[in-house]
Formats: structure tokens, sequence, C-alpha cells
DNA sequence: GTCTATATACCGATAGAC
DNA sequence: GTCTATCGGTATATAGAC
């Protein structure tokens, strides 16, 4: 006889605040940069006093943590899209499009990549909750680098750095552009080059 | 009968406490990151009121603007001294060590590297006169690669994404260890390998 | 749940006395 | 060149009316 299945109205409508102020959060994120956020602002676009967002999350902290959740999220949502679809048969061809994919997610929203992967914000630290997603991201792409032959550590974490590197010299030095983003295959080419040479070896470096 | 090349004594001490104040902000820097820069803080430390700073600089962007200049005369320092005193005759051993001395100096001084490489500050943008070190680093960097029969645009850029991978991964991901950054020969054999290889064909792409 | 009101504590920056 | 005084802005937080 229970009742619990009935919908609650209230707790869909405070959702539906929490995700209208997210979405606050980022607009304003894109306009004037991570930092420009700040609570009068949020509430004016929400039609709100800014003390009134604390009944929806409890510190302005809280705020970058769901952003950090929903961004983890949204990389995560796209990875396993990736997988799903009409992903190749190669797995070469795989790792290709999964470091597309993952250059391509961070060019296309600034702050985005700033918040998750490079610490702008001073004092915020994101929860484990919020992190989550990110340790599966990783966990794809060992994945994919496993399926291409390579496994070990130095070379998993070469790769995170030639596409990190990548995308680190294209915000940074030409944003909005594609004067690094679009070496990408011939990086994967160095490094695919590289690697193989090396997993051949027996994982033992020569 | 000229008295021009008589010492300006008012001058030296305007200079010597600039100086002091740009001394006080990169420790608050090193002890609190650069966001925890703030007028009245340095203004303790140099034993000024925080309005007093004005006489001295313009505003807080200034001060971040004489760090920013500061910091590139420091590496452009650092890469010429590499280049007059035991430099390697192999060009490629030169290569290594310029590339070593840049990844370094940029683990080094964590919030120097953020303020000169990662644009952490808000709003701020370098002038051309702080930037004008920059440019000089990066042309000796193009000769440096140059002297190992690296010209093309698309390699040179790929260089600075490889080495800047590692450091962007380092300090972000494993700050304080050398995770990434012990594996600099490996990437530089990884880059020279595919960069030779590409160079051999003529500039063009296979 | 949202508001007004209030409080403390910071921040960068400016005006004007000395 | 340094000071006092002040401005307008930020964040966090609480109390209480509706």
């Amino acid at each position: 006889m229970s009742v619990t299945p009935i919908r609650d109205r209230r707790s869909e409508r405070r959702e539906a605040t929490r995700a209208e102020i997210l979405e606050a959060a980022w607009a304003v994120a894109r306009e004037e940069g991570l930092a420009g956020i700040t609570l009068r602002g949020l509430g004016l676009r929400v039609g709100m006093r800014a003390q009134s967002l604390y009944s929806y999350f409890d510190s302005k902290d809280a705020i970058y943590d769901a952003m950090f959740r929903q961004g983890n999220e949204q990389l995560l949502a796209r990875f396993e899209a990736l997988a799903r679809d009409p992903a190749p048969a190669d797995p070469v061809e795989r790792l290709r499009s999964g470091s597309r994919a993952f250059v391509e997610f961070a060019l296309d929203d600034l702050p985005r990549t700033q918040l998750l992967f490079l610490r702008v914000i001073p004092g915020f630290e994101p929860s484990p909750e919020a992190y989550a997603p990110a340790i599966q991201v990783l966990e794809l792409t060992r994945t994919g680098l496993a399926a291409v032959g390579i496994t070990s550590v130095e070379l998993v974490d070469l790769h995170t750095a030639v596409i990190g590197g990548l995308i680190a010299q294209q915000t940074a030095n030409d944003p909005g552009g594609d004067r690094w983003a679009r070496l990408l295959d011939d990086a994967l080419d160095m490094y695919l080059a590289y690697a193989r040479s090396r997993e051949k070896k027996g994982t033992t470096k020569s």
C-alpha cells in the first residue's frame, strides 16, 4: 500500500530551478569567464535576489561543484555515445575518433575546459561525487589504448600529454582558431608510431 | 656642459621600491596563489598602505604586467645562458637541453608558469613590452629546431604542444611530482623520429 | 520559497590633506 | 610619497516578515 511512486511536483520544480540557475551560470561563464560568476549576477538572470539562491545551493562553491559534475557527465555521455553508435571496427580508428571527440569537447566550451581540466577557480576542489564521471572517462581511454596494444602507464600518460598539449596550446595561444587542433591526426601518427615500437619490445624500455 | 650623466638618486630609490613590491608579489603568489595577491597584502609586506602602492604602479594589472615581464626576462636569460656556456656541439643534444631547460623553468615556479603560459588572471592581458622577451625565446626555439632540420610551422607547433602537454599534465595532475616530467626524453624521441621522417620528404605531407 | 534588512569582511580604486 | 577617508563592489551569512 505504498504511495511512493507518485510524482513529487515540489521536487520537480526545485530541480528545474536548480537547472535554470546552472544554465545561467554557464551563460555568464561563456560571456565573462568563470570568475565573472557572482551570486548577484545569477540572481538577476533567474529573477531572484542573490540571497534566495541559498535555497538551492549551499554556497557558491556548491554551484561550481554542480557545474563540474555536469561537465564531466557531458564528457562521459559523449564517450559512451561514441562507443555505441557507429563505432569503427578498427581499434586504431576508434582511438582516433575518441581522441578527436575529446579535443572537440575541450575546445567546444572554453570555461568548461578551464573548470574541468585546468584548476582555475582559486579555492575550489571538486567533490568525489562530481569527479566520479571523470574516472570512468579515464577508464574508457585506457581500454581504447589497450585495444591497440598500449598498456604501460608511461605510454598512457604520454597519450594524455600529447592530447592535452594540443588543447592547452590551442586554447591559450589561438583561442577560436584551429592552429593546433588540426595537428591532431599528425600527433596521433607520431604517438602511435612511437608507442607501438615501444610496446612490441615487451613493455620494457630499450 | 650637460649634467645628465649624474646619478638620479630619486629614480634609483623608486626603482628599488618597485622591485621590492614585485618581490613581495611573487612571495604571496608562491604562498597563496596568483589570485591571493591583494594590494592590502602587498602593502602590509612592504610597510605601506594599499593606496600608496598607486604611486609605484597604476593598477593591480600593472603589477601583474611587471611580473609577466620579469618572468619572461628570466626565461630569456636562461635560454641565452644555455646558448653561451657549454653548448653541446650536437644540435639534437642542444635541442634536448633546451627543451629540458624549458620544462625545468616551468615546473620550478608554478605561479610564474600560470601567469606566463596559462591565462589564469581573469581580465589581464600582457602589454606588448612585457611580451617582447617571449618572442625572442620563441625565435631561439625555432633556430634550435632548424638546426636539426625542422622548419615547417606545423612541426614547430607540434614541438611546443608536446613540451607544453608534459608541463600541463605535470602541473595539473601531479604537482610537485615528476610523473610526466620524467617522460621528456621519451617524448623527444617520439617527436624527433616523427619530425625527421616528415622533413625528409621535403616539408610536404605524405 | 522569497523577500527585506542587516552584519562582517574583504576587494580595487580615488580624492584630497600634509 | 604617504597618509586618512571614502566609494562601490564582491562574498558569506543570519533573522524575520509574508
